[in-house]
DNA sequence: ATGAAAGCGCTAACAG
DNA sequence: CTGTTAGCGCTTTCAT
């Protein structure tokens, strides 16, 4: 069924003027006429009239879009990118296309395609938790579609990037539970087969290395959400193994953790101190309130979005750049003694 | 400059065959020999052959692409809803385009340009805060372009919808705090001009009065989020007036309204209640956790895709549905005595 | 079994 | 100042 959207035929028809001249004047052309300008304008607005996005982008080979890849939405940080995002994109002009992978792989291979189906012309993408070949990126390199990778990104791949600087963060946060006194500290790890699940991972090792406190193996267990978070502390707790503090990889895990020691008895900040990483919404509603690193998505969502913009609309190709925001620590009520 | 991605045209060249032969080839076409498709789905994979949606839009004048308008992708119900209406969509071969009002009536008529401008072929929409007019929802009924609103409907409009029984669900929190012997509850109400707004305050007040008690105009305050939560609850506390209770709009604000009350010395749930709506995240880590109404997003959002791609495929019209999702009471610590 | 041609809506080079 | 023409990539009659 036709949608029965009025066109620019339409028009020109009505005006028994060329269709050329109609698009002209739709678009302030110099050459053509105030009065045939006017008559255009008028009857466009009259009959209602909508360009055709579909039919621009084809002819242009641009769509003015572009797609972001997700991991899922439901988390305060993503959606807080994807608010600086849309923001740089519309005022730039163009669309955004999100799509979620929810953390799996096949899905973002996937969506990969359908972006490439669209003609995006560029993506921002964050990979998720299972993605450990990256080959479906390739052809947006080999068309020379700009991609820019944020948050979760490759390891070596030759590509913008904006990322926080996770391993400073890490170690300000340990260090900072040290300086409070707190000793046996566990860290409660992200995968590590993602970039920032190392360095966070690596930042907690080297403020712990570096004030002589000694790990063992049981200190780093890989969890990363809240439920399994509560069975960790009560490991933790039945071991009987020196313990007084808990820095996880976000902040579900960090209160997942926190929870279960306020239920085992365990007093916060007194006894232990618990710090998470993402500083969501969360962070400032639980009791004690909780510590944590602050991941600027909003900040991050522009950036990303700036970057892209530039590729897209720069003629010239340029080497790939990395951007580190800085990330700071916002110590609450869960880890000041 | 060109994306460089093969197209139909290079496979047949190559082939020295015809692009018509090619797409037939690449559909399967019954009329097209067994080696003609082997030499085609080879050279195509070979190279990378990815259809141009747009093109394909174009042509058929659908572009198999649904457009969200949703308030703000921060708050778990509506990431929620986006995930439902996801897999739904992808499930049916459908893209989606979401954007955010971010509350605001001007981005919300410009999002449906843009919407319009790519030709979607049916939107679901949920009306910002500000929203009062209606009249950009015009020109998809005026060209038959499906529309499903759901949550935030619009009182009268002869249209697809679906809600919760916000009502109901209302009333049934409120008979629940009235049963567990809170007498004095306060209703933090949302907007008024929306729908859910009018109709949860509806159900609180049909709970009091069944239950003979009396309210005063005090005991309604306009009020939905975290921050001004605070404020008000200082204010009653002030008041001095009888209060032992508080059923709020959402669930930020019953947060907010908890923080104050606990900070203020008020024992939950001994000395008041508090109980909120959405059932986010955050009910079931607060201290106490807090009772709220489950509002189902995810069904939500399936259950409102299916009725914009059935109205999509469905070759003859028939009346507009509304569908009313059951919402229930989870009763958590905060309003249990 | 395959090809030629037209057209979806729009723009831009070229012509006048 | 305006019109003609061709073409973006694809599908689909209508021929052959």
């Amino acid at each position: 069924m036709k949608s029965g959207l009025v066109t620019i035929k339409d028009i020109a028809r009505e005006l028994k003027i060329s269709a050329s001249t109609v698009s002209r004047a739709l678009k302030n052309h110099p050459d053509i006429s105030e009065e045939t300008k006017e008559a255009v304008n008028d009857l466009a607005k009259k009959l209602n009239y909508q360009p055709n996005a579909v039919a621009l982008s084809l002819k242009q080979s641009r769509s003015s879009t572009i797609g972001v890849i997700i991991p899922e939405i439901v988390h305060y940080f993503f959606s807080s990118v994807i608010s600086g995002i849309e923001d740089v994109a519309y005022d730039a002009g163009f669309n955004v296309i999100i799509c979620q992978s929810n953390e799996r792989y096949d899905r973002e291979v996937t969506i990969t395609r359908t972006l490439l189906a669209n003609r995006v012309d560029g993506i921002l993408v964050s990979i998720s938790k299972e993605t450990k070949d990256f080959s479906h990126f390739n052809i947006f390199r080999n068309h020379n579609i700009p991609m820019v990778f944020y948050d979760r990104v490759v390891p070596g791949m030759q590509v913008d990037q904006v990322i926080i600087d996770d391993l400073d963060a890490a170690y300000r946060a340990t260090k900072h539970m040290i300086e409070e006194g707190y000793r046996y500290i566990y860290h409660f790890a992200g995968p590590q087969n993602l970039l920032i699940g190392q360095q966070r991972k690596e930042g907690f090792l080297k403020a712990m290395n570096e004030a002589g406190l000694e790990i063992n193996d049981r200190q780093i267990i890989e969890i990363d959400n809240f439920e399994k978070a509560r069975n960790a502390v009560i490991e933790i707790l039945e071991s009987k193994l020196p313990f007084d503090g808990i820095f996880a990889v976000n902040d579900m895990t960090a209160i997942g953790a926190m929870q279960t020691l306020l239920k085992k008895g365990i007093k916060i900040p007194k006894d232990a101190a618990v710090v998470g990483f993402s500083d969501g919404r969360f962070s400032s509603i639980t009791d004690p309130t909780l510590s944590s690193v602050d991941q600027h998505g909003y900040e991050m969502g522009t950036l990303a979005t700036e970057m892209l913009l530039k590729r897209i609309l720069s003629k010239k190709d340029y080497p790939s750049l990395t951007n580190v925001l800085n990330a700071n620590l916002i110590v609450r009520g869960s880890s000041r003694k």
